[in-house]
RNA sequence: GGUCGAUUGGCGCAGUUGGUUAGCGCGCUUCCUUGACAUGGAAGAGGUCACAGGUUCGAGUCCUGUAUCGACCA
């Protein structure tokens, strides 16, 4: 024990300690009932450390190390997820490079050290090895984050999301549900976003309010008299399939079935009826295009109508003419829109039709949802691609209910969390969209065979063989192939695209579990016991997941999911980089210490936002600092055997400690480290101001060796709990303190049970009733502004009887304490007629100072 | 617009199945340098629980509505 202890350093002593002498090595000769495994988020490496990441990964330690302790084998891996775009957009900017798939590989390729200001193209698999090379460094300093934390991960599990494990782990899975139909590839309309040419799914969306503006326009009825609509997209007008209102819309009504012609290009389209049309909206008539937004695809799909494509993958109006339409003048007005973007060809659109005289009054200025891609800065187009999708509930109906009572089985912390599983599972609209047209990802593990024309026969999948995997269908070849057909008819084809981060990271339990590698560590760990995780990607991780599990092994992936909530920033406003009010979290920890800043996290409760705020993180230091100087303390007092526990007062403090450990593993049981962390910590301060302050007397020998043995004893086991309790919460100086006195890590060590405790047969009543009288003694000093160490001459105690005996017990230890030098003065009372009513005493004393003896 | 959550002393939070005088931390005031700790200790002041109804013998704690804030989804 040292002379004068301290917390400077213990944080990377400690980390240091335990990864050289695994404490937290995972035992997996454990079988699955004695294992609790977490399927722990991998951390996009790509992005920045934030608090956050200290915030959510603390919870998930927390109730790691006390299970851990509670004498499961703790199945904790670390994944990167470096897989997708993140990273992609890293590299570019990192290196000032971009990826160009036609290009061939290059060995000998160095980026310049400094990007320059034009992007060098690349190929894609020069573009990927960058990837790999930028991602093990920001891997580097997540894990030192982690150390540095205390989180009790197992580094010898640490897996990537784009790692060959990882690839053929998740190609397998694909390929899995292809042979059993779940994943199958479609030509359809897709969400696509024209920045990263890419399509996006469902669960990738997010609205934005922008401006926009209501284009009243004129089509020709047969009579030649004008059809205003209002549209807010009039560069899709070469797009016009048809026009559409409500059926029940009477200013319509005699319209439906007749025939319209578009301005400017005069294509004739039929006047339709839907009930999804809003008869409040503009002039309650719309024109249906090939593809506005996702009502138009309802429409196309359900009123079957054909498709006029105008808008390319890039996001521009396509080069050529289409044949629709017809008309000299239509085919002028094309021309000087094509290639131009969508906002570009808006302007130039109305600049013709007003020209023509097809443009209503003034154009109205609105403001309107969009739809993003949540990572993308262009509002999306709707384009017709060829694409893979995952069967999840979005198109069938038992499905989607089988899916939502997996939900319903999850034990959420919060409970209220599942709700957003719900409303999202009942709310899918298509099935999930996996294929990216991206560089950085796992492939597509596909051919396709061609025909004598070189086109892809798109029936003829051709697939690897299980053994070969991972693959990679641009350099792999497909069974009975040789290279020299790629590409060639009757030759085969690559599937160009990569899959969605999701399609992978949905598989984390297979990953990190070993699934079809290891199958004896996958019998030991799966289901998993917990996920934790954010709330705002249920709809996606945490759904994907369980879709994921449902068809490969027909059960949920994990029995509890554990949702962690925001940090917000003093002002409650949600914390966010481009705020610029994010803090390093390394600096943090250097500031206040892991164990301070892991206490803040703490008093985060489950699905809770909360404030950052470094006074929480002080008043952790405060206590770390305090169980540190109270060890030393109550370890200085000496050793006694637990047989020399005699006396009321400390078996009174055992049993209230048994109602502590109690209620703190009830709480860790229901994953509330919240409250057990408040637990130990109220105990804590109570035990040390005072309880070690009564026993002092007796600790230091003056009322005899059995009472010291007893104090010293009892000391002891309260040190030794306590600890216990706090080493979920404050690994380091937990770890400290244990160290002085036992052998082994305290991380390693048994949650403490309250029986023993019990078995001391206290009344823990007599605490409550020793911490009432104490408190009134110091009260008096404190009123009569003298120090604590005044002596009182005389005490008068009224009390109900059974109250004076418990008082009794425990006289000699309080007399001491509070410097009372005759003897206590007891009086009998039935109940008080308190003279103070808001105490609720049933004690009251009467206090005569000492005259002060300077 | 829909869903969910929040609304308790200056600030941040607890308040279990409804039951006498609503707890805690920070801050504040006053005081105490006592043999682990001044990165300490003692005592004290300060809320009637967003608002309006309702159920009940009894509600911060259940129900309805309103308002404000937040998140998620449209």
């Amino acid at each position: 024990m040292p002379e004068k202890p301290t917390l400077d350093g213990i944080d990377s002593k400690w980390a240091s300690v335990w990864e050289s002498s695994g404490t937290y090595t995972f035992d997996r000769t454990a079988n699955r009932d004695q294992v609790f495994s977490i399927d722990t988020p991998p951390p996009t490496v790509s992005g920045s450390l934030h608090v956050g990441h200290v915030f959510s990964y603390t919870h998930t330690d927390c109730i790691a190390r006390y299970q851990r302790m509670n004498g499961k084998k703790v199945f904790y891996p670390m994944g990167w997820d470096d897989n997708g775009l993140p990273t992609e957009r890293r590299v570019q900017n990192y290196f000032g490079v971009r990826c160009d798939p036609s290009l061939p590989y290059n060995a000998d390729f160095e980026p310049p050290s400094e990007p320059g200001k034009d992007q060098i193209a690349i190929s894609r698999r020069n573009f990927v090895e960058l990837c790999e090379r930028l991602t093990i460094e920001d891997e580097k300093a997540f894990e030192e984050l982690w150390r540095r934390l205390g989180i009790s991960v197992d580094w010898k599990m640490t897996y990537q999301t784009i790692d060959s494990n990882a690839r053929a782990i998740s190609q397998r899975a694909f390929l899995r549900n292809l042979a059993r139909d779940e994943a199958y590839q479609t030509e359809a309309p897709t969400l696509w976003d024209v920045t990263f040419k890419t399509a996006v799914a469902q669960a990738e969306l997010e609205d934005r309010e922008r401006p926009g503006a209501y284009h009243r326009i004129s089509f020709k009825k047969a009579d030649g008299s004008p059809l205003f609509i209002e549209t807010t997209r009039p560069e899709l007008i070469p797009a016009v399939v048809a026009l559409v209102a409500h059926p029940d819309d009477d200013r319509y009504k005699p319209l439906f079935g007749s025939t319209v012609t578009s301005p400017i290009f005069g294509v004739a389209v039929p006047v339709v009826a839907h009930h999804l049309a809003d008869p409040e909206k503009g002039s309650g008539i719309a024109m249906i295009c090939t593809f506005g937004d996702t009502t138009d695809v309802i429409w196309w799909r359900e009123l079957q109508l054909p498709t006029r494509p105008i808008i390319g993958w890039d996001g521009r109006i396509l080069p050529e003419t289409p044949d629709w339409i017809t008309s000299t003048a239509g085919k002028t007005a094309y021309a000087s829109l094509a290639g131009l973007t969508a906002h570009s060809a808006k302007e130039k659109i109305a600049e013709l039709l007003r020209e023509s005289g097809d443009l209503e009054g003034e154009i109205r200025p609105i403001t309107h949802p969009v739809k993003f891609f949540e990572k993308g800065d262009k509002p999306l187009e709707i384009v017709t691609t060829r694409q893979w999708y995952i069967r999840n509930g979005g198109r069938d109906e038992k499905l989607r209910a089988k899916l939502v009572e997996r939900g319903t089985n999850i034990i959420w912390h919060p409970d209220h969390m599942k709700v957003r599983y719900q409303n999202w599972v009942e709310g899918l609209n298509g099935d999930w969209l996996i294929s990216r047209q991206r560089f950085f990802g796992v492939p597509v593990p596909v051919w396709y065979a061609l025909d004598g024309e070189g086109n892809p026969i798109w029936d003829q999948v051709l697939t690897p063989d299980d053994s070969l995997l991972p693959i990679d269908p641009s350099t792999d070849l497909p069974a009975g192939y040789v290279e020299t057909q790629r590409g060639q008819a009757n030759g085969f084809i690559g599937d160009p695209d990569v899959m969605d981060t999701w399609a992978t990271s949905s598989l984390t339990p297979q990953i990190a579990g070993g699934w079809t590698v290891d199958d004896d560590l996958w019998k030991r760990v799966f289901p998993f016991d917990v996920r934790p995780q954010a709330h705002e990607i249920i709809r996606t991780w945490l759904f994907s997941t369980v879709v994921r599990a449902h068809f490969e092994e027909d059960v949920l992936p994990w029995k509890h999911a554990s949702i962690s909530g925001w940090i917000l920033d003093p002002d409650r406003k949600k914390m966010s980089k481009s705020k610029g009010n994010v803090v390093t979290p390394l600096d943090l920890l250097d500031e206040h210490g892991s164990d301070g800043v892991r206490y803040w996290a703490a008093s985060g409760r489950p699905g809770t936002d909360t404030a950052f705020d470094v006074g929480q993180m002080k008043i952790g230091r405060r206590l770390a600092t305090k169980i540190l100087n109270a060890s030393k303390f109550t370890l200085m007092q000496g050793v006694a055997p637990s047989t020399a526990i005699t006396n009321p007062l400390d078996k009174a403090l055992l049993a209230a400690l048994a109602d502590v450990v109690d209620q703190s593993t009830k709480a860790f049981e229901q994953f509330n480290y919240t409250k057990a962390l408040e637990q130990a910590e109220t105990f804590f301060w109570a035990f040390t101001d005072d309880h070690v302050e009564i026993v002092k007397d007796r600790a230091y020998g003056l009322q005899g060796q059995a009472e010291a043995d007893s104090a010293k004893a009892t000391l002891n086991i309260a040190l030794e709990t306590l600890l216990k309790l706090f080493a979920p919460f404050l690994p380091f100086v937990t770890e400290e303190v244990w160290a002085w006195w036992q052998e082994g890590s305290v991380h390693n060590s048994s949650w403490p049970t309250a029986a023993p405790l019990r078995d001391y047969g206290g009344d823990s009543s007599v605490l409550a009733v020793t911490a009432e009288v104490i408190s009134q003694l110091r009260k008096v000093k404190s009123e009569a502004k003298v120090s604590m160490k005044a002596e009182i001459s005389k005490a008068v105690i009224s009390a109900p009887a059974e109250v004076i005996a418990q008082i009794k017990l425990v006289a000699a230890d309080l007399r001491a304490a509070g410097r009372v030098n005759s003897d206590f003065v007891y009086v009998e009372s039935k109940k008080i007629e308190s003279a103070s009513p808001t105490s609720n005493s049933t004690i009251q004393i009467e206090i005569e100072l000492a005259p002060a003896s300077s």
